[in-house]
DNA sequence: AAACAATAAATGTCTAAACACGTAACAGGC
DNA sequence: GCCTGTTACGTGTTTAGACATTTATTGTTT
């Protein structure tokens, strides 16, 4: 289940060494169980949450660049990633009529039903993290945040 | 620098959902900083740690699938990876003699002077991470460490 | 020894990300 | 209105990852 290299531990430099290999496998095992929990949904996280900056503004449009902005893994294939969500039936997309070079996007009632039923479903997968006292999560988070800034 | 997402952030359900955002942030922000301290030497982060792997075990040579159990992001594309090592001259591949369908891999010369340039470089990636205290970078360790567990 | 299963690598295929470039629309200066 | 630069999006291409399948070799059973 974890890799050997837990097992089999490079002689860490310091403690700065050791976080660097730690976050590398905190981000794998992280994608590794976010693309577990969406799979069944045939989501990936990325479009959870464009589908969920979607529902924030609804039913206002989004643009696709505030969309893009807005996402956690900046990309330049928000075009290509609408466009799947739209052959799901889950957004609408229609050319903004005040800028006609910007496209507004929309989620749909699919697109809300569906995010209703990820709600729901979404409390297992968060309780991944419950191995982590409250005390102990609000720790983390403050260190992560602190991390990267 | 920083997605929007932490300027406009979600609401979060509870601690818990807070830090699965958070995490999102930080697999993202580390696959950014990790391949941008790695590219001028024209390595991803797995090439990088497999040439650790096989420093770890020179001079012996190790098989490919002792590489494939030690790797932080598991992949079945070992193959591909240490070819992509040996045509840059990093590392040398023969097949075993003892089990003919196993395969030997050590690194080169060349791939022993490149960690080793490597390992002064890196240092300055760590100080990234220098944003936190030694003691903050311990608990930080200690937390990921409970929470995949 | 023959048959069968198990193992180690390699490969094929499909999908997604990275990056650069192209295109259409707008905005401002003249 | 025309020119220039900028913006918003789309697309083409290359590369890497995920997953399944294939091939060659080894071990095991009878």
């Amino acid at each position: 289940m974890t890799p050997d290299t837990e097992k089999h531990p490079p002689v860490y430099k310091n403690r700065y060494h050791r976080l660097a290999v730690n976050l590398h496998c905190t981000t794998s095992w992280f994608n590794r169980i976010s693309a577990a929990w969406l799979e069944p949904y045939d989501l990936s996280l990325q479009q959870f949450n464009v589908l969920r900056i979607l529902r924030r503004q609804h039913p206002k449009p989004s643009r696709a660049i505030l969309v893009q902005e807005r996402m956690i893994d900046r990309m330049s294939n928000v075009s290509r990633l609408i466009e799947k969500l739209r052959l799901k039936g889950l957004v609408e997309r229609h050319t903004c009529h005040a800028d006609r070079r910007a496209v507004d996007v929309v989620i749909t009632e699919a697109g809300l039903a569906l995010l209703k039923e990820l709600d729901e479903a979404e409390q297992a997968w968060l309780d991944s993290f419950k191995t982590l006292t409250p005390e102990e999560t609000d720790t983390l988070n403050r260190l992560l945040y602190k991390l990267r800034s």
